[in-house]
DNA sequence: AATACGGGGCA
DNA sequence: TGCCCAGTATT
């Protein structure tokens, strides 16, 4: 394990990425980076972990803040889960620790948000602490380097005692983001760079040729197929939207009207619509047929234009909270996923061709 | 132990 | 298509 160490020191001193979370940041700043950082791609993050931190650079200015501006700046990034714990983690720091985010893994733990791989990374990077970490690219790494020849997790015991074993000594911190860093730009999924692995000396799968089949990884489930009918209400150049319950998919975020079509219901849309809005809808003909893919969805999103019978007496029922008509220049002070923004560009371009249709007639 | 939770990039 | 990404919370 020494040699392992030394390598991946000199591996991560020399080759390693210049990223805004890297050098001389606040540790506030660290568990910015590791949250945005789950599941999600480096380069995808970069972005909005500069306009996050410009725009709450501090966990009191994220604690204060409104639930919309921190979902506003978690738009498009997904799991929007993470945007809504790390808010309220933030106002647990302030409350509980004077704004301060804690410096041991135990403490860490305790802030909603962060599980084991995050907190020893917080520790870890920010902190010094020797706190050990496996994401997918430890898995990988480790898998390979020891030659563990079964069905692994992130979660698997002997993996989170290596990782403990790695970060025993001097610079835990660089150890473990020298690990991810390798398995990101050298030990990768496909056609592994061994030649240039400062590990490869030492590595099982190297030396009997088995990078294509270790890691050995449970196998995913396709995603289900989902028919869902969205509604586009225009009134005096405003939208109408509906914010989503906290709790569940896309919660917190504002979207136009949306109604999943169970299998084998043949009701019009307008009366699946009238049952979430509390009030009768029109609609006239289909604007476009959007198609997203989740996780566990594949939806495919039936885009109707429409009108309210009743506006006044508009509730909000279901998967919704709250209802409004906004123009499309406050759409930037909201939380709205991806999908919503492609049904409301869909619906945009119908806009735009109305008074043709108009001329048709 | 299994499932829900986004979105994108790549072979 | 399927896989994977600096995973966590819930059931």
């Amino acid at each position: 394990m020494g040699r392992v160490r030394d390598a991946l020191l000199a591996f991560y001193d020399a080759h390693k990425r210049e990223l805004p979370w890297r050098e001389g940041v606040s540790a506030y700043a660290t568990w910015v980076s590791e949250i945005m950082l789950q599941q999600t791609r480096v380069e995808t993050v970069v972005p909005y972990f500069h306009a996050f931190m410009r725009k709450f650079p501090t966990a009191l200015a994220l604690a204060d803040a409104s639930s919309d501006d921190v979902l506003a700046a978690w738009s498009g990034l997904g799991y929007y889960r993470r945007a809504r714990m790390l808010h309220a983690g933030a106002k647990v720091v302030v409350r509980d620790h004077g704004g301060e985010v804690p410096h041991t893994r135990e403490a860490l733990l305790e802030l909603p948000g962060v599980g084991r791989y995050t907190a020893g990374a917080i520790a870890s990077i920010a902190f010094g602490q020797e706190a050990p970490l496996v994401d997918g690219n430890v898995v990988r790494v480790l898998s390979r380097v020891f030659g563990i020849d079964r069905e692994l997790s992130p979660q698997d015991d002997e993996l989170w005692s290596l990782a403990q074993a790695l970060v025993r000594g001097p610079r835990p911190g660089d150890l473990n983001q020298a690990i991810m860093e390798l398995g990101a730009t050298v030990c990768t999924k496909d056609a592994p760079a061994c030649q240039d692995c400062g590990l490869s000396r030492w590595c099982e799968a190297r030396r009997l040729g088995k990078q294509a089949v270790w890691p050995r990884l449970p196998r995913k489930k396709a995603p289900r197929k989902v028919a869902m009918e969205a509604l586009l209400v225009e009134r005096r150049g405003e939208l109408l939207l509906c914010r989503r319950r906290e709790e569940g998919l896309f919660g917190g975020l504002w979207e136009p009207p949306m109604v999943e079509r169970s299998m084998g219901d043949r009701r019009d849309a307008s009366e699946l619509f009238a049952e979430v809005l509390g009030c009768p809808v029109e609609v006239s003909g289909v604007a476009s047929v959007v198609r997203h893919v989740l996780t566990h969805r594949e939806l495919t999103v039936t885009v109707r234009p429409g009108c309210l019978g009743a506006p006044d007496a508009m509730t909000c029922a279901g998967p919704y909270q709250a209802a409004r008509f906004a123009s499309r220049d406050a759409l930037s002070t909201l939380g709205v996923s991806r999908l919503s923004r492609k049904v409301l560009e869909s619906g945009a371009e119908i806009a735009e061709k109305k008074p043709r249709r108009g001329k048709l007639r």
